[in-house]
DNA sequence: TCAGACGTTCACATCAATGTGAAGGCAAGT
DNA sequence: ACTTGCCTTCACATTGATGTGAACGTCTGA
């Protein structure tokens, strides 16, 4: 698929997939008139960093956590693939995630229990 | 507390505190001289402001649904407070904040599960 | 074949969050 | 009194994620 399509599939604008090719988070082949063409995945793929943006991760560590994630076993078979920094690294992102993940559900359920509490008091 | 101290107590330089203070984030008093004086309970929000940052929400939301955070239950008992505007804004936020720990979780589990799967393939 | 929709690159603008420095006032210790 | 450190405001710079437009090539259907 054409850079046009993926954009509609996934409503994320043409300029920001061209951005997170430059960025190295996307690796679309080229056809012979140079236009990008997508796999049928890349709607995931587009859909997994915008999330992860959203969350607040940088195109940075998205790019360095990436290749871990979804991957197929057969690169698991490789476990040289795992020098001491790549497992301090993502073990460090891992523990940053779920700090943000307390962070926000803290805050999710502060939202809820005072929705809940207005609920209670308008019902009396 | 003077914001030095603060910026101490919570490793947030204190030119962020000051702009925290511009966007409606941080209320201090003010002592004759001029200077900023901040509240014991000054730390906390210094910190949830920041894991909420952090957690990629923008200054904007998080001054609108801050009064709803870890309110005393004396807010609660108005609950003219909730127009519906607000409800909806608190229960969109709310989603949204979902959506973002739905994807996060996601994301340390896959790394968490790829190291699991390393070690175990190094212990054979 | 020509128009219109889509693609390309390049470049400059914006916005939020943050860094940094200048210029000057206030406070506390020697 | 003077130094040192903290405070103030003002202002300009930077970085990452985006918006936007120019100038130009490519495909496709009437």
């Amino acid at each position: 698929m054409k850079i046009g399509e993926l954009s509609r599939r996934t409503g994320v604008p043409t300029r920001m997939l061209r951005y997170y090719e430059e960025q190295d988070l996307l690796h679309p082949e080229r056809s012979d008139n140079g236009y990008r063409v997508y796999g049928p995945t890349a709607v995931y793929q587009v859909q997994q960093i915008r999330g992860l943006l959203d969350s607040g991760l940088t195109t940075e560590i998205i790019r360095r956590i990436m290749p871990f994630l979804d991957k197929p076993d057969d690169i698991l078979m490789h476990p040289r693939c795992l020098t001491p920094e790549v497992d301090a690294l993502l073990r460090g992102e891992a523990e940053r995630i779920q700090q943000r993940i307390e962070c926000l559900a803290r805050n999710r359920d502060a939202i809820y229990a005072y929705l809940a509490a207005i609920q209670d008091a308008g019902r009396r």
